[in-house]
DNA sequence: AGCAATCCCGAGTAAATTCCTCGGAATTGG
DNA sequence: CCAATTCCGAGGAATTTACTCGGGATTGCT
């Protein structure tokens, strides 16, 4: 039950450029450092989020990356589902693949993480980038109030 | 977003014993069978069953397995944390491994995978065998009206 | 007592997946 | 034109997953 780096690091990059990359688009490698994570890494997956629709980039220099949408526009699902694929506990109550169930009691294990992929999906979708970017903005308030 | 075929594997067996265990222990050679699941695999897994407390061994000839307690007070959570470790989206949700955020960024990151396994945690901890249990013998009921 | 059924244990291994690197081509602002 | 930057695909190291195997320890049954 665990997410992979790939998902950790497309939320922190899509979290920096909600932060970041209002006004100018942030090059790559200044999410790289800013995010602690390798450059060559980020690139793969952030050109995922891009044909995934959620960031566009601009080539050349100046260039780099921005928000597709806003920040209010984009669930944590949308970017989870772009770098790790379908989100499903298991494959068999994944849509396209589901080959029905042979046993009564195997159906009834499919019933139950369809019960679970319910509720991921519930807090997935309904969290946007916009509720992340205010954590962090909140956070970060704490914090200089506390110097 | 994955459980492995452990857990899968795992809640199988434990809801064969729940519905074939109830007088006599059931070797592993036939819960394997039954389920389709290979045995020296199955093997592996079930000890861990047991080292955790949630089935009992009986060695020897007309040896085999039981539950070590009632089906209504073994919570899906329990089998799945004794076969796929802690049930934490992110190892820095982890309580053994919690590592403080030195970024509010990614503190931030660290409140969302929090939200997520609450849920999670709350599904798998609400959710007992007898349940599935209860969920198995109504398909196969209405498999059975059907014929 | 002896044998067959069964659990118990640990080492080893093949396959899959994850994480990451690298080199080079294409684009573009200054 | 050049420096900054994205774009792309091949490949490889490390880790995890899924599974096999061999042999020892128990125990009910006859």
């Amino acid at each position: 039950m665990r997410i992979s780096t790939r998902g950790e690091y497309g939320v922190r990059a899509m979290l920096d450029l909600a932060l970041h990359g209002r006004k100018e688009p942030v090059p790559l490698g200044v999410i790289a450092a800013r995010q602690d994570i390798s450059e060559s890494y980020l690139e793969q997956l952030i050109s995922v989020l891009r044909r995934a629709g959620l960031v566009v980039s601009f080539r050349g220099a100046q260039g780099g990356y921005q928000l597709a949408k806003s920040a209010k526009e984009i669930t944590i699902g949308e970017i989870l589902r772009a770098l790790e694929g379908p989100i499903a506990p298991r494959k068999c109550v994944d849509e396209k693949e589901s080959s029905l169930c042979t046993q009564s009691e195997r159906c009834a294990t499919r019933v139950l993480w369809q019960k679970l992929q319910a509720s991921i999906e519930d807090v997935l979708e309904s969290t946007t980038l916009a509720w992340l970017t205010n954590e962090a903005e909140k956070i970060a308030a704490a914090v200089g109030e506390q110097r």
